[in-house]
DNA sequence: TTTTGAGTTGTTCGA
DNA sequence: GTCGAACAACTCAAA
């Protein structure tokens, strides 16, 4: 007589090493069936935009020859995930099935609808540890609530200790007598065709564990002693850009933890700035698990008596890098190519959005949910509130960046405007991040006709300044 | 309960 | 160009 099989639910933890789900079925002894749903239905107004799409579908083809590697492969279904689970359990004769959690208000109701369903139908079920350090119900302030600050919320983290060590790649996995059918990948049609946009993307990322790893290690052999010095810098390879790797969760945070304590024995510096970055992820998380609305509301009300206006041909040229302020516009150009921007730029284009131009954030979140290959629903709704000032955010003022003044601090050779804004390239670096400063003759030797090769601004920074303020006086006075 | 200290990331102005 | 001070002045978390 033949073992039942264990399902194995693969979401947001495509990898192998580190994942305590695949381990504890692998450890059960029994053949292991790992089963990954595209279940668009559950997601509400946040299904996965298209570059978050294309990535995927890079990802579940590793996922599927990592794991034909071991003598397994991936079982694709689609539709409502629990039909396709339940469907999957009735033809494989399978009674047990783990997943690693999902954190995100309508996974969660999923997930735990599931999860009764199944055990009411006598089926076992056990969910894991998912992509986080911590579980977002185990920080608590000492009133036993959420935090809604970073620092105490990170000096919480670190109190208690680094997470689990990570557990190893599965030597083998068991296969069953009989696969059940799989859907064909390309038959999802994750990938763009007509017109295929994909080659930026192609061209900056290698989705998949192994791509993941690789990230990794590169960015600690090439830029962790330096990161805390020139992580601002726009230009060059001066973060770890593992933001899409972790959304996917192709390499686990757990052992990015472990990996930065050991290099932190061993003396590296910058180790302890890195690590709040983990815990800014984590406390994106810990906030959208205690205030589900994260995504949609304010979650400052106040914010809901902002004039905020709707204008359309402006965010039209924000999407399309076409505001005449050139780090602005190389921002979008560089999400738009490649399908992600340096940090400090996301802020600044964020701020020039929401207050240049008062439009409001969920616009801002809408796009770059679409063109982001790292879009994640925690990280994108925190940090859009965080820049709008109706978030986490613990300063009493209203920060209006100066796309400017930004350009000038940490572009100030201009590599990055130059690179994504190559009609600007022979500007002067003095009038790079302002060519609206420069003299006729300058603009004339650079070849640059404002209005016809870059637009002018399509706003005053001292005016679109002057009505953010009022705007927040608005938001003040309640 | 009240108090106290502190908060990722800025901008502008004037010496 | 650079630097320090003024700006604004709220709310959270812990003592």
């Amino acid at each position: 007589m033949t073992e039942k099989p264990v399902l194995v639910w693969f979401r947001q933890d495509l990898r192998l090493a580190d994942n305590p789900a695949l381990t504890a079925a692998v450890s059960t002894g029994a053949p292991v069936i790992p089963v990954f749903v595209l279940d668009d239905s559950g997601a509400g107004d946040w299904r996965p935009g298209g570059a978050s799409r294309w990535w995927l579908h890079q990802s579940l083809a590793a996922l599927d020859e990592s794991l034909r590697g071991k003598g397994s492969r991936l079982v694709l279904r689609s539709g409502a995930a629990g039909q396709a689970v339940s469907d999957l359990l009735r033809e494989t004769g399978a009674d047990t099935v783990f997943w690693n959690r999902l954190y995100e208000p309508l996974a969660i109701r999923r997930d735990s609808d599931i999860k009764s369903d199944l055990r009411d139908a006598g089926v076992t079920v056990k969910s894991f540890t998912g992509n986080l350090a911590f579980e977002p119900w185990t920080i608590r302030t000492g009133n036993d609530g959420p935090y809604r600050v970073f620092s105490p919320f990170m000096k919480a983290c670190m109190r208690q200790g680094a997470p689990d060590q990570p557990l190893a790649v599965p030597e083998t996995l068991a296969a069953p007598n009989d696969w059940p059918a799989s859907d064909e990948l390309d038959g999802w049609k994750l990938e763009p065709t007509t017109p295929d946009w994909a080659g930026g993307l192609r061209e900056h990322w290698t989705p998949g564990e192994t791509g993941a790893h690789r990230r990794f290690e590169a960015f600690l052999d090439d830029s962790l002693d330096s990161y805390a010095k020139v992580r601002d810098r726009m230009a060059g390879e001066t973060t770890s850009r593992l933001s899409p790797h972790l959304h996917f969760g192709e390499i686990s945070v757990r052992s990015i933890w472990r990996t930065l304590d050991h290099r932190e024995a061993e003396g590296a510096r910058s180790v302890g700035k890195f690590r709040a970055e983990l815990i800014w992820r984590e406390f994106a998380h810990h906030l959208l698990f205690h205030y589900p609305t994260l995504p949609e509301k304010n979650w400052r009300e106040s914010f809901d008596a902002f004039p905020w206006v709707d204008d359309q041909e402006a965010l039209k040229a924000w999407q399309s890098g076409k505001t005449g302020y050139p780090l602005v516009d190389a921002g979008m150009r560089e999400l738009w190519v490649s399908g992600y921007m340096h940090n400090r730029v996301r802020m600044v284009v964020a701020s020039f959005l929401i207050k240049h131009l008062a439009i409001h954030w969920r616009h801002g979140a809408d796009w770059f949910w679409d063109t982001l290959v790292d879009a994640d629903l925690a990280n994108n709704a925190a940090s859009w509130q965080w820049v709008a000032g109706s978030g986490a955010d613990a300063a009493p003022f209203f920060r209006i960046f100066n796309p400017v003044r930004q350009g000038q601090q940490f572009d100030a050779d201009g590599a990055y405007v130059r690179r994504w804004l190559p009609v600007l390239q022979h500007l002067p670096d003095k009038y790079l991040h302002a060519p609206w400063t420069a003299p006729d003759a300058v603009l004339q030797d650079a070849g640059v006709k404002l209005g016809r090769d870059y637009p002018n601004p399509i706003v005053d920074h001292a005016a679109a300044r002057a009505r953010a303020l009022a705007g927040y006086d608005r938001v003040k006075s309640l």
